[in-house]
DNA sequence: ATTTAGAACAAAATGGCTATTTGTTCAAAA
DNA sequence: TTTTGAACAAATAGCCATTTTGTTCTAAAT
């Protein structure tokens, strides 16, 4: 048999696990639910898993590995890098919003934690964005930008401005503010050239 | 006179506070603590500031406006407008970078909140720059991108990853999911391109 | 009239206690 | 090898008393 009777069991675990955290985040899922789910003793689990937080990051894995399965899968179509590229970004978006639709409840989770930070983030993210508009509107005028239409002008910039503050964070909150400078150097190089000039 | 003398006790009850919250943070900083640095009883906070929220909220305004006073002066200085988005993207992670060391005790309480948020990405960056990073060795091998090192390959993957997961959570946490879609034409045009041929 | 602060109040945090729930371990049974 | 009930430990929830903290108010000082 393909799958022994270890990791059939495992795998259930996993899929009954997996709705749980769906409809009531990791905090609201108890062993004892899950167990039920499975139709075991939840003292069962423990010879399957190590604890909850292996079953919750299984269960991730196991989303995580059939995303970047599918991502492989797109990306092997494409015969050059750029394409490969494009393919990669499109179907990892689109991966990442349909489950974060999935998990509902773990975003719930994620969201209600940080006030403080949410706060500064939106004080800062409004700043920002008014003043990449600006650059791109001067752009637009000088005819630097001549692409550019003015109705464009807002969420191009707030994707900018998203952009940047993904580097940042994983620079700050990562505690990698050494390497920021050196990333620094690469997102200009790409956001004023592109890859394909790489 | 400049400043009438509401606005200068306004100003030190803003210095004294944020000299605190670099200190301990936002929530080990008191209400007494902030009036004894200013010399007067924490009922007279309330004279000057609404809350507690305000004043905490009033420090990171004077932060943020000084941070992009520097930014626009900056960009005031270029002439074409790259050379203004250079200036931008510089002087802005730059002064991030140094206002997150400042106010450290502030970062640390953001960071002790989401346990689960960086686990799960954590997970999900380490997949994401390894096929990042193996698109780009690919377009390395074949040439199309030819000014490309080895050695560079991971802080770029990084990079790029990062930037790609700042647009996503600003649309998850931020209930934009509806406008994801169009920011990530932009992204893959901006990332294919550059700014430089919008 | 403006500014201050003490006293008072309300809300939140703390600590100690118990009870409950939940996560984990283990020995014995199936 | 697999399962479970019982037992244990750790975290949570409730409750009260206490303390701290945030906020309001009124009266005094300027």
């Amino acid at each position: 048999m393909l799958l022994s009777k270890d990791e059939i069991i495992k795998a259930e675990v996993l899929q009954e696990a997996g709705k749980l955290f769906r409809h009531f985040g990791l905090n609201k899922t108890t062993m004892e639910d899950i167990a039920r789910a499975v139709g075991k003793g939840k003292s069962t689990l423990y010879y399957y898993y190590k604890s909850k937080e292996e079953i919750f990051d299984a269960v991730m894995k196991h989303e995580k590995d059939a995303i970047f399965k599918r991502i492989q899968d797109a990306v092997a179509l494409q015969p050059t890098a750029t394409a490969k590229m494009e393919a990669y970004v499109r179907v990892k978006f689109n991966e990442i919003s349909k489950i974060s639709v999935l998990y509902q409840a773990v975003v719930r989770e994620v969201q209600n934690c940080n006030e403080i930070e949410r706060n500064i983030r939106k004080g800062f993210d409004s700043v920002e964005t008014d003043i990449v508009k600006s650059i791109l509107q001067y752009g637009l005028v000088t005819g630097e930008f001549s692409r550019l239409k003015q109705s464009e002008l807002d969420l191009l910039a707030f994707t900018l401005v998203s952009s940047q503050r993904g580097v940042e964070i994983a620079a700050i909150l990562g505690n990698r503010l050494g390497e920021l400078e050196a990333q620094i150097d690469w997102y200009m190089e790409v956001l004023f050239n592109g890859i394909k000039n790489l």
